[in-house]
Formats: structure tokens, sequence, C-alpha cells
DNA sequence: GCTAAATGTTGAT
DNA sequence: TCAACCTTTAGCT
């Protein structure tokens, strides 16, 4: 689930798994074959993530860059590695580890200026010290397009998706449509500090849960699945804090997702 | 076990 | 506006 959360989580991972570790780069599929044979044998200095973009650093001014779009996957393992089946764009192979990569929606490597050109296009992101809020406010202030669509652009705000989206609007009770000039200074302050929190607990737990406690089902008998959200993917059904049936329309090819009673039209 | 839809972005039409 | 990327998962049966 790539959203801002699972990057950063991943970023921590690798750097966990492989962190000053000179390692094997191979590309089975062939596609990133002359990026494999550049990283080959480079060590590992440390990783970052800004927004849904991950960076390796290796020595040599070497820097990976993956994103991993819609479908992208890592997956990793104890050595000896598995037969490379399938569409594996990439594996790294380190002392005792390896990791895979498939389908990712960019996988490059760059050099740190090239990388700088990619992050200056995004927006702050709530997961990184120092980012500032007052920056994606500026953004909104100037524009008339709606707040709904101003958050899914990685040139405002970074890292955040359709999940934490609907989420976010819901819980700060804002209509998607209402436009992003019209967003309360306070309000959106509120909505920044809430997404930091909220993608916080994403990164330590690899899941998006949005609800609070108070909002969520009785604990019927054992362990069941938590209802961790409010609105995302919940069309239909009633509302956690009103019993409003959920709303949901297409905008720019996304599902949006909210409540008509608790998030009212601007 | 199978199918449909999905967290995102780019590039072509 | 739509196809491509080509894996995972939710929701059925």
């Amino acid at each position: 689930m790539p959203e801002g959360h699972s990057i950063h989580r991943l970023a921590r991972r690798h750097h966990q798994l492989f962190r000053g570790e000179a390692l094997r780069a191979a590309s089975p599929q062939g596609r990133f074959a002359e990026g494999a044979e550049l990283l080959d044998g480079a060590t590992l200095e440390r990783t970052d993530a800004w927004g849904k973009h991950l960076f390796h650093h290796y020595t040599g001014d070497l820097r990976l860059h993956v994103h991993l779009g819609l479908y992208g996957t890592f997956t990793e393992g104890d050595l000896p590695a598995p037969h490379p089946r399938g569409a594996l764009r990439l594996r790294l192979v380190g002392k005792e580890r390896w990791l895979d990569l498939r389908g990712p929606i960019a996988c490059e490597v760059l050099t740190p200026e090239q990388c700088r050109q990619v992050t200056d296009a995004l927006g702050p992101d709530p997961l990184r010290e120092g980012s500032d809020p007052a920056l994606v406010l500026a953004r909104l202030a100037r524009s008339r397009a709606s707040v709904g669509s101003l958050l899914m652009n990685q040139q405002v705000v970074a890292g955040v998706g359709n999940v934490y989206r609907a989420e976010i609007l819901f819980r700060h009770g804002v209509s998607p449509f209402l436009p992003g000039r019209d967003l309360e200074e306070s309000t959106w302050l509120s909505m920044w500090a809430d997404l930091s929190v909220l993608m916080r607990a994403g990164v330590r737990t690899g899941r998006i849960v949005t609800t609070d406690p108070e909002d969520r089902a009785r604990p019927a008998g054992r362990a069941r699945r938590v209802d961790a959200h409010y609105v995302y993917r919940r069309t239909g059904q009633p509302c956690r804090r009103c019993d409003t049936p959920v709303s949901q329309v297409e905008m720019a090819a996304r599902n949006l997702f909210w409540c008509s009673w608790c998030q009212p039209d601007p």
C-alpha cells in the first residue's frame, strides 16, 4: 500500500538490512540491466524517502531512485535467494539477505543533482523533519482547485495518497469540493499536524488506521479486524459518526469517498 | 481458489 | 481521457 508511510518504512527497513554492506545488484528482467551494473559492488551508505519516492545512497555518489507506483513491491529474505521468477526488475544481495523489486514505475540510478531535481518538484512531506505546512498553505491559498484534488497533488503535499486524502478530510469535517483558497489556515494547520501523527503511526505499523478508538465497533469476541477507516472504500455504509451513507464519486480517475453530512458541500 | 479492483504516475491520444 | 506498469488483496464462491 504505497502511500508515503510505506515508502518511509521501506527506507528504514532497507537501511537496517544493508547499511554499510557492499551489495551485488542484478536485473534478471533486463529492464534495469545498466543501472544494476553501475550499482553492483557499491556500498549502501544511507536511505532516504520524500513522499512516495525512495532513495538509496551508495558509495561513489550513486543514488538509486525508486517509485513503486500502484503495483510496485519489495520482497526480502535470508540467503540463499530463491530462483528469480516473473518480472524481477532488481535484486540486491548482501551478506545475509536479499531484496527483490518488482513492478515499480521508476527504478533508476541518479546523480545527487538529479535527485535534487526530483525532490525540488515535491511539496513538503509530513513525515520529514523540518517540513513547513505554511508552504502548502501558500499553494492552497492561490488555487481554485478543490482541496480534494490538491491533497493528491504531490507538488503541493508529498506522500498523501487516496486513503489519507479521504480520511484527513473526514476527520476535519472538510468537504473535498471546497476550493483550496477557501480552506481556513487554522483548519489546514490542524490537518497537517493530524497527518503527521497518523502517517507516523503508519510508518510504525505498516497500516493506515485513521479511526479514533471511540468510533470503532466494540471488539465482539476475539481479535477481529479493526475498523481502520471512516470513509475510504465504505460507499453506502453508515458513517461511523452520523450514520449517513458514505458517498463516492469518481474524480480524475480516482475514487473519492466522503460523508455528505459530516463534510457538507461548500 | 478465482476475480476485480487497488494505494500512483507517466506518456500517448 | 485512457492505457500501461504487472503485484497484492479484498471479497466472493
